[in-house]
DNA sequence: TAGGCCATCTGGTCCT
DNA sequence: AGGACCAGATGGCCTA
């Protein structure tokens, strides 16, 4: 339906857009829209507020009337009203979208990897968000700690391939340890049933790669749904977070993340990882020195965090 | 240069 | 009537 009325709109009404850098006054840079404006241009002025109406539509040559409430005639009183009443809601919509942007600007500053130099794009914020959700909740719920490549894994599911190695970096995970060339999951062989529950099938050949069905997790570890394939590409660049410069960038934002980046005996936090030690950078011992934690955290953190000092 | 991401404008729809 | 929300369109910027 609201396509056939962005095609009608699209062949009916001539776009006059003008740049749409020009935020400040919207309206005043691109004009009005090619009706309207050709509704203004195409009669002669009247003041009486437009309640004279426009008999010559239906008599216009051979075609049928029209229908419905007939075209109130655009007048210069009623196109500066309706100029302004543009230029409001434009602005309404600036701001209500900056809004949303604050939100998940804040939104970043809590999901597992924030960083202000490579930030995350909307919609992979959204996805890892989500992961994240999902993760702590299968970690109270199971009750005891994770696999941390599992975790990651987690976190990772439906990332684009750049995210996924951000987030790797931010969990102190050298992302070639997890994941092959190809973008799918090496390790460790954690196997998910695969949907008929025949066969398991192992991270290797269904993590990452698109035969992969996160749809059915294991009943230990249950997958979050999955919402289709993710991005095929990303304007992050897709750099190992193995690398100096993207360890920088990366912080330590994260809740979960960090009592493991840090040394165990710091938090007294170990997890259950079969290879992820060694796979893990040598440098645990908090490399990153802007590395923050973010003031406001989540009432579930100080759960979490008297969880895994138990 | 293509593709992804983003900001903005815009008109429609729903709600108060 | 006006505001909030939504989704399509558009153009700019950036990166591979």
């Amino acid at each position: 339906m609201r396509s056939a009325v962005m095609l009608t709109r699209l062949f009916s009404a001539p776009s006059v857009l003008a740049e749409p850098g020009s935020c400040e006054d919207g309206l005043e840079a691109r004009g009005l829209d090619g009706r309207t404006h050709s509704d203004i241009t195409g009669e002669d002025e009247e003041e009486d507020e437009g309640e004279e109406e426009d008999g010559d539509e239906d008599t216009e040559g051979d075609r049928p009337k029209k229908r419905g409430p007939k075209k109130r005639r655009m007048t210069q009183a009623r196109a500066e009203r309706s100029k302004l009443r543009r230029q409001k809601a434009n602005s309404r919509e600036r701001t209500r979208m900056h809004d949303l942007n604050s939100g998940l600007d804040n939104l970043r500053k809590v999901v597992p990897c924030y960083s202000k130099t490579q930030k995350l794009s909307k919609i992979e914020t959204l996805r890892l968000a989500k992961n994240y959700i999902w993760a702590l909740s299968e970690i109270l719920r199971a009750g005891k700690r994770p696999d941390l490549v599992l975790y990651v894994q987690t976190l990772c599911k439906g990332l684009s391939q750049p995210t996924t190695n951000l987030v790797a970096g931010c969990l102190q995970l050298n992302s070639r340890n997890f994941l092959t060339e190809q973008g799918c999951f090496s390790v460790p062989p954690y196997h998910y049933p695969c949907p008929s529950g025949s066969n398991a099938h192992s991270l290797q050949t269904h993590g990452y790669c698109s035969t992969y069905d996160p749809g059915h997790g294991s009943a230990e570890y249950p997958s979050p749904e999955y919402e289709g394939p993710f991005s095929a590409g990303s304007s992050l660049k897709p750099q190992d977070c193995g690398s100096p410069d993207a360890e920088r960038s990366c912080h330590y934002a994260m809740r979960y993340s960090a009592p493991y980046a840090q040394p165990a005996a710091a938090h007294g936090l170990g997890f259950e990882s079969g290879g992820v030690r060694a796979g893990a950078h040598s440098q645990s011992a908090m490399p990153y020195h802007d590395t923050q934690l973010p003031h406001n955290r989540p009432p579930a953190y100080e759960e979490l965090n008297t969880f895994f000092h138990n």
